[in-house]
DNA sequence: GTTTAAATTGAAATCCGTTTTCAATTGGCT
DNA sequence: AGCCAATTGAAAACGGATTTCAATTTAAAC
């Protein structure tokens, strides 16, 4: 989803939910797309305040949360204890592959893997609402490649 | 793996680490073989003071790290912020399908899938160290079934 | 069986990311 | 401009994990 879309729907989320659109929310969107997705909380808020001192840990909070609602991001927990974002594409799912060395973060799809998952959960009796597939490893610049 | 081996594992392991046999030790162990497995340090806590109320949530918390570092145990996490143990079976590994109605937890196992999370992560260049596969549903109990 | 040094225990304190509180501010309507 | 509700940010509260520390227990030495 381009940017300008992504802003537009935010835009739209805002209104039809009686909420205010601010000078803070605009910003954050806007360092959100910016950035390479997966940020947490905390980095993302550090980079604000980089550029705006006068921009609270907790409004990037709430406002992540509210991207999420709205459906432009998705949080994510890749083991750290750390929630994260990433702008979400919508239609199309995808996993992670993960380097346990620098922190890497590749998404990749796979619709094989999709099918075999939907088959042994039948086979069990579940109905699948979602799924996390998270491949950790080692990437090829970590083993000097 | 059964009883009577893990408990011998978990001995060697307290012996060629200097570490203690202690009573704690021995019940905690003991309960947490007799329970189904996929449980928080909390619940496991809990059902070892109604038999017997000295024994402190550290020392579970504790215990249960050292199951981990053994190998006899392993830690999982599957989205609601608590740390879950299940007994390891070792060599081979499975994956998780989780009930989101009831919470039920289902153990299972597909050569297929696993084979083909090599061939894509290699496709990226990474090689897998290890992966994280849970399928959120609903089971045929929940589905009214 | 005593002694002794080291490991263990549990209550309470601390940590750390997340979430909430609340008084002050701001947005957007009339 | 004036109003009311939403928003903000600093600080407090929260919740699970982890650590601290004085008292206790283990097991090896005597």
């Amino acid at each position: 989803m381009g940017k300008v879309k992504t802003k537009n729907k935010f835009k739209d989320f805002l209104l039809t939910q009686g909420l205010k659109s601010t000078n803070q929310r605009e910003l954050i969107l806007e360092e959100f797309l910016r950035s390479t997705s997966h940020l947490s909380t905390e980095e993302l808020y550090l980079r604000l305040r980089r550029k705006n001192p006068r921009i609270g840990y907790a409004t990037v909070h709430r406002t992540l949360k509210l991207f999420a609602e709205c459906g432009i991001a998705e949080q994510r927990h890749f083991g750290d204890g750390q929630a994260r974002y990433e702008a979400s594409d919508h239609d199309e799912h995808h996993d992670h592959l993960i380097c346990v060395t620098c922190g890497k973060i590749v998404e990749f799809e796979d619709p094989r893997i999709e099918e075999l998952q939907v088959e042994v959960a039948g086979g069990h009796g579940f109905t699948i609402e979602r799924h996390r597939l998270e491949l950790y490893g080692c990437c090829s610049d970590c083993r000097q490649g």
